[in-house]
DNA sequence: CGAATGTGGTAAGGTCGCTTACCAGATGTT
DNA sequence: AACATCTGGTAAGCGACCTTACCACATTCG
């Protein structure tokens, strides 16, 4: 789009397209290794490969392999919370219809891919401080859109002493999180259901319900 | 103490003996080391450095870095397990009192050692097969406990139809360890105070009481 | 067409960590 | 004292991976 990607054509497409579907190309490369067979035991070498793209054009999209892995989480992790925001906008302003709304859609869209689920919840973790630090600020952001949802609902003189909005947030975040990744490892059956979906959904909805009231 | 521990004496130990206390000298490097520059970045020679022993009693004792990890990880999970019993034999038999004591040994047993409490959480995830299952035992056991605990108090025919006992029990000890998380990852303050933990544990006791009514 | 630029394949130099072996010194046994 | 066993330090062979460079071929532009 702007001059400094002009450059020349090459098989009908812009120097920045062509920059950008390789970047695409290496993303998707990204999601398919390190959700299947780990971030841990992925070389560059098997991503360029996976991507068909030559070893340098790694090194012109990406720093290190904790870059790519960061931009894999963050497309994921943006697409969901866009699709959450989309949900909330189209329900009834009714506080519990949209929690309940916005519950299914993000479960939903958390386990659509098991690959993308598998690189939010084990690859991300542990890996280096910035992926720590971004993997906590998304769950502060949904933590705050759970605590402005509760404060709306609950009496404010219910509220018992010693414990916390925030902190009351962040814990239903975390286990929404945690029925999400209990189903992603349950050995018997990997591939979650609709109905384990629905019945995560339900449980998490009277959970959160639960705490309101 | 068995035959084959005899050997010779050497500093006034058996050789079962110097074994043993090798073995421990490694789990301490491990919980040291990978409790703050993180297992990744943790090589044997470190360990075997910190541990002050040469690099083939590694070998002699772990087949691998992730075996030694395992062990620094059981060993914490055993201590924090025996601990929680302990008080829940040792407090009066009314759930409510059980909860809420076995919750805050819990906690506070969890907190107590960073590094520890930085394997458990942060370095144990995503590094093999076997540990992932491992973990998933041990939240698995609590979820039972905390299961039972919920069955003696809910009333049969309030729970509600989609929701699943299991789930809600997974739901609640996965926000627990969310709260402990959140705690150990707050840039703010690194060390949790003991008015943090009492807040946890205040707030964890609303939410686990909440569920059950 | 010829020059310039883009692409893919390959590999080579370099670093790092694993694993085992060797060696000198210390401690125990006979 | 003489020998056997144990220990710590060092390092060397080995393999894996990173990163960059080279080369032949394809495509575009003058």
């Amino acid at each position: 789009m702007t001059a400094a990607d002009a450059g020349r054509r090459y098989g009908g497409k812009t120097s920045g397209e062509r920059r950008s579907e390789r970047r695409e190309k290496l993303l998707d490369a990204g999601l398919e290794l390190f959700g299947t067979r780990g971030y841990a035991a992925t070389t560059i070498e098997m991503l360029c490969s996976e991507a068909r793209l030559n070893p340098r054009y790694f090194y012109e999209e990406f720093r290190t392999k904790t870059a790519l892995l960061q931009a894999v989480y963050d497309r994921h992790v943006e697409a969901v919370f866009a699709a959450v925001l989309n949900t909330l906008e189209a329900t009834a302003p009714s506080p519990r219809a949209r929690l309940a709304a916005g519950m299914e859609t993000f479960v939903n869209a958390t386990l659509a891919d098991e690959r993308a689920a598998r690189v939010n919840y084990f690859e991300m973790v542990g890996v280096t401080r910035e992926l720590e630090a971004r993997r906590r600020q998304v769950l502060r952001t949904y933590a705050e859109m759970i605590a402005a949802q509760i404060s709306l609902l609950m009496d404010a003189t219910q509220q018992a002493p010693g414990a916390s909005l925030h902190l009351t947030a962040v814990a239903l975040v975390s286990a929404t999180d945690g029925l999400i990744i209990d189903r992603l490892t349950d050995p018997k059956r990997s591939n979650p259901t609709q109905a384990d979906r629905d019945q995560i959904v339900a449980t998490l909805t009277d959970l959160f319900s639960a705490a309101v009231d």
